[in-house]
DNA sequence: CTGTTAGCGCTTTCAT
DNA sequence: ATGAAAGCGCTAACAG
């Protein structure tokens, strides 16, 4: 009942070896013989078997791309850049390729769910975005998925996620670290010497590494890393609402306050906003990412802005072969600091 | 080289039937065989063949998810939900379905395709989300697409989306009417009368009907509908930006503009400040969806919440057969109003 | 509860 | 340029 290749043969009067030919346009067919067999799949209907033609292929047009949260533009961002360039033709039959992406929740064993998953499918390709869980037992996990994907012909890279060594994998890392130090380096510039910190996700590794930048900024210049002054939270506003209290309540004398990203410092500004305080005037706040919705807070957030759509497109590319991966394997994308309203000088 | 089912029946001295009864988990098998099965599983490092099993099946795991545009929230959230729904055990083989999400760009084409290529794989469902273009032509192919996915067994799912009558799909609509409506009352209630309003666009039926609701609500209260206060554009900040400097060209005694959601929102509360207006002092601001955003802009934003992630949850689980579709199939989820600082009584 | 036997629908040598 | 035939790796009756 449900037409398969052999139907669209049988109508077109040709084998089906043809028509499979036609199809993946992967051989020369008399333009004759091509429009008979166009005409009888569009006649027919036909849609492709994708399973089948997977399994006699032994490869498969989907392409994963794997992110913490689909519901946070910065994952958003980045996945549909990477799609965009995916998507398009260039694969096998029909030539489309199944872009997809999925979503882990941040957990480690929904990652490892996942890539399982898609080595299953055969995977053209796999792409991971966002921080790693930096526990060595994960890393391992990880790092042998990928090696057996790797082995087994699907294209790995990495997108703003540090490298995994030995597995094959393509990495487009971001500077975190520089951007950090960057941006506290901005704010002891304008004069701030007690600075509250807001760090992400102990486990992940863009929070460490943002954290690491801030710190060699204050080393830098002579400031004393006060660790009361640092709080671990989750990567969300209400994190951010809730560490600023506490924050102010261990140093009510801080005069800025910087968030592992702009989620966070978004809540930073509506706790100081709350607790009577004014930015910049009273407190200076400063995030990391420069989403969109970053520019329409008031005062506007001053922030790091990561090329998150240059390198997702970019990872797109290379997952789809359309571009030679960096020289090494490995390429590390700077972020650019977008100095806003929400920063100024302390008082008095 | 690569290790198959036989492999595994090899060394666990069984036949790949059982192996194949002991992935899938559908049928009876001895413990100690079922045992022995997976440490041979475990100690080959064996992964499934999607494909092969999906052919012989005749069924795969595969749930695809379209969104328009993943880099917006409003999606982002559905999905989140949807996945998070799906995602979990249930499947066949391994008890893992693959739940993946798919950016048409709002592209009807792009639509099209990724509808061919799901069906290529013979998704277990395909969740569609947003509104829908309204065009005669593309409607009917969007629905002999559905119609055809139903027949061959796909479950199909709506969310957020009008009913497409007679192709077995299951909806879950929004009240775009209803909201636009209450929202535009709100302001009318507060004493408005000169309302500008910023339609998202116009092929869009989210646009069209939350437009409708808004002028119901003007017609309720005898107001005239002057058409040169709406202005169509884009569902972006910029587009709102853009088109508030023009609205507010048309009509500088404007009171109140609204916007079709919340994204232009932000770009309208942006133009009102850079060209010096108050809000809501001068002009009252209303957005529509509720986007986490909205709630950081100063002063927050009036608006509508959708229940987004309820919508979405329970379009999983319908999608992954675990609960009922409504009764008809076709369910209409409100939203509410949420009053905030944004919109307040017209000046004088 | 377990083994045997046919395919699922397509791709791909190898001939012609 | 086209056809014939041999699987790809798995599942699902059907026996036992």
């Amino acid at each position: 009942m449900t037409v398969t290749l052999a139907d669209v043969a049988a109508r077109a009067r040709v084998s089906p070896a043809t028509v499979s030919r036609v199809l993946n346009g992967n051989y020369p067919v008399a333009a004759a013989t091509r429009a008979r067999v166009l005409k009888a799949v569009d006649e027919l209907d036909y849609v492709l078997n994708g399973p089948a033609s997977a399994l006699a292929a032994a490869t498969s047009d989907l392409v994963g791309i794997l992110v913490d949260d689909i519901a946070d533009p910065f994952f958003g961002i980045m996945a549909s850049a990477i799609q965009s360039e995916i998507g398009g033709p260039g694969g096998r039959a029909g030539g489309e390729r199944l872009a997809v992406v999925c979503n882990t929740g941040g957990s480690p064993e929904r990652e490892l769910t996942y890539l399982t998953l898609l080595q299953r499918q055969r995977a053209a390709a796999v792409v991971l975005t966002g921080g790693a869980v930096d526990d060595a037992e994960h890393r391992a996990a990880v790092a042998a998925k990928l090696r057996r994907l790797s082995e087994a012909g699907t294209r790995v890279v990495l997108c703003g996620r540090p490298p995994v060594p030995d597995t094959g994998a393509v990495t487009l890392a971001f500077d975190n670290r520089g951007g950090g130090r960057e941006l506290t380096g901005h704010l002891i510039a304008l004069g701030h010497r007690r600075l509250g910190y807001l760090a992400g996700p102990e486990e992940r590794t863009t929070a460490r590494h943002r954290l690491e930048g801030h710190r060699a900024a204050l080393a830098a210049h002579g400031i004393e890393d006060d660790p009361c002054r640092t709080v671990h939270g989750r990567y969300d506003r209400q994190s951010g609402y809730e560490a600023t209290l506490e924050l102010l309540r261990r140093d009510p004398a801080l005069t800025a306050v910087v968030a592992a990203n702009d989620s966070v410092a978004l809540g930073v500004c509506a706790a100081l906003r709350d607790s009577g305080h004014h930015i910049p005037g009273d407190v200076s706040v400063a995030g990391f990412d420069d989403l969109p919705c970053s520019i329409d807070t008031v005062p506007a957030l001053t922030t790091v802005r990561l090329p998150l759509a240059r390198a997702g497109a970019r990872a797109g590319r290379i997952a789809a072969g359309r571009e030679e991966p960096p020289p090494g394997g490995i390429a590390t994308l700077r972020g650019e600091l977008m100095v806003r309203g929400s920063s100024g000088a302390p008082r008095g």
